[in-house]
DNA sequence: TGATGTCAAGATAGCGCTATCCTAAAATCA
DNA sequence: TGATTTTAGGATAGCGCTATCTTGACATCA
């Protein structure tokens, strides 16, 4: 009258770990049958599964990540790239991506590119070792390089924020477009470029930091509608490689007036440099938008406290993480996907400081 | 004189990969010589690691973490537990942690726990199956489920942030403390305390959001501090379980002047609240630091450029997730550490606002 | 009615690595 | 010098899962 001590096993190497072994043998079928059951990856007969499912309740089955992996060459990863973590932008899109992953069953890798594209590729080379199951990331990438490594991976891939320009429908066939899902970052740069002018303002100055290829957009979205308002001045582009920050937008600030006395309005590609110019205006009590209207770029934490209230873009940052995560799913599942892109656009919030 | 095509694997589930195998093949050694060649794990002569490392080299041989975890049953992944991202402490901790663990070759797992303790027990629970390498927890959090899990898993632990109250040498035969690497957020708390009330302020508030133990501790600071000063006023305490943020900072601001008129000084527990009081404080014309003094907790981005600018206490956020990095691989590789507390202090930085 | 096609279940064989045991040679010891 | 211990390399056997092939039962067709 000793206790079952079910499991034998003496194997020098068991983790004690409950396998589908285990539950194969509890619910009486092979364990591949288990396999297919628990991942409903053919038909199995009903009974036969309700068995399985019980017999796996029953013991806490898990199935191993690792195991899976070595076996089908692919893990439940999915690497997500994004250019830097201090911009408020990427954390709530990261966030928002990696929530709706999560609830999947998958587990988020990350990468921070610092904007560096040699960066991007050792991380992501390091990334696809792992196997991922897909891939996020930031941008539209057409670094020869990184996109042959993406290829060769065949690991299907949404891109993040950026929409690809629309070309002829006509030459459509010459290569599918790539997955995204963001809006159309020239649009946003001219739509506020667009209130400004609606706001009475005549000359208005186009302030970015990093350049990166989105900041390059609403640059082109600012020049399209002072163009098209006969407005447009070369002069006024101001255009600073360094990394966006609040005490650098309070700099250019001063730096456009006094190049640029007659400027009375300035569109900043962040909302960092945005929030900085509107405290350094306070400093030198400088009226705005009395003196000078100011915009920003994302609508980030702080911009409807600030004094006066920041005039910015709404991006739709956590949206764009969420859908891109489900079509990156669709994907991972169907190997397809009706839509290739997703435009979810943004919106001109206009507050104090215009 | 046909092409030699030196792999005639035919395999059906071949992958095409390098392996072991093929650097064991061209080394003229046995594949688990070549592991334990590349992997340094028991002594090989010389001359065959040579020969070993030459053949990898040659071949571009990179192990596959699938296999490695499901042989060794130990990933190459650190899982980083972490309360939110929408605050940029633990962002810039984050960040600093990953850098330095990718460094060594592994990948960080992240999970947000929001704050909640069962949240964050079923990440952990998420993170486990991954048989992580090493476990990054923020806090010294001792819910008993999340305890047994960290402890059953087996897994090196190293907390963030926190340290514990040291308890008598005495009695440390009780139980060794936890692996921690951060600062005495009391002490903190207790030090811009001092540091108020050394600029002569008489009836120092408290306002704290979240409320997270690590803002507990702030409080306790300023318990003490104002107690050892015969300052001490429970009325003076005004703790809001909300999320902090900008706005709330503002509200509590307007609030503690409302109920507490004589209050010429608040200690904010996060610098987010205390720079959303300063705008509140412009918005209303209520002068700082004349008025009243502000100071805020961690020097988070913008604090500089508040105006008036706020003194705040800078903490060692970017350090600590390099220190404990560093910590945790020690213990991966070697199973041990010999500091087991790692405190990296604070520093009160006085800028306009006091 | 026999030949062919379809389908669900199982048998088999790895995925690429490392833990463990084994063995022969070298080193140490009495 | 013979007995014992250490050492370095290799052989073996999985880790826990899934891709692939096989098989027998049944359905479909001429």
């Amino acid at each position: 009258m000793h206790k079952p001590d079910k499991n034998k096993r003496k194997n020098k190497r068991s983790s004690g770990r409950v396998t589908l072994r285990d539950v194969a043998r509890v619910a009486g079928v092979s364990p591949i049958t288990v396999s297919r059951a628990l991942r409903g990856e053919r038909a199995v007969a009903a009974d036969l599964a309700a068995r399985v499912v019980q017999a796996s309740n029953k013991l806490g089955y898990v199935p191993d990540p690792a195991a899976r992996a070595l076996a089908s060459q692919r893990s439940d990863h999915v690497a997500i790239l994004i250019p830097k973590l201090s911009n408020a932008l990427f954390v709530d899109l990261l966030d928002a991506a990696q929530q709706a992953l999560r609830a999947e069953g998958f587990q988020t890798l990350i990468g921070i590119t610092h904007y560096d594209s040699a960066q991007e590729e050792v991380l992501l080379r390091e990334q696809l070792l792992q196997r991922p199951a897909g891939l996020l990331i930031t941008g539209l990438n057409y670094s020869a390089s990184t996109r042959a490594l993406i290829e060769a991976a065949q690991v299907p891939c949404v891109h993040l924020m950026d929409l690809p320009d629309v070309v002829d429908v006509s030459q459509s066939d010459l290569a599918a477009p790539p997955y995204c899902v963001g809006f159309k970052q020239s649009d946003a740069g001219a739509a506020i470029t667009e209130h400004l002018l609606a706001r009475g303002r005549q000359s208005i100055a186009f302030a970015g930091a990093q350049l990166d290829p989105r900041v390059m957009q609403r640059l082109a979205g600012w020049r399209q509608a002072l163009t098209q308002a006969k407005r447009y001045d070369p002069r006024l582009e101001y255009l600073n490689p360094a990394p966006s920050s609040l005490a650098l937008g309070g700099q250019m600030l001063e730096q456009i007036l006094q190049q640029q006395p007659a400027v009375d309005a300035i569109f900043f590609c962040n909302d960092d440099l945005a929030q900085g110019a509107l405290l350094a205006a306070l400093r030198l009590k400088i009226s705005v938008p009395k003196r000078i209207a100011i915009a920003g770029f994302n609508d980030l934490t702080g911009s409807d406290q600030m004094l006066p209230s920041l005039t910015t873009v709404r991006t739709p940052r956590a949206q764009i993480g969420v859908q891109a995560a489900k079509m990156l799913l669709g994907l991972i599942k169907t190997g397809q996907c009706e839509r290739r892109l997703v435009d979810l656009g943004f919106e001109v919030v206009q507050r104090g400081s215009s």
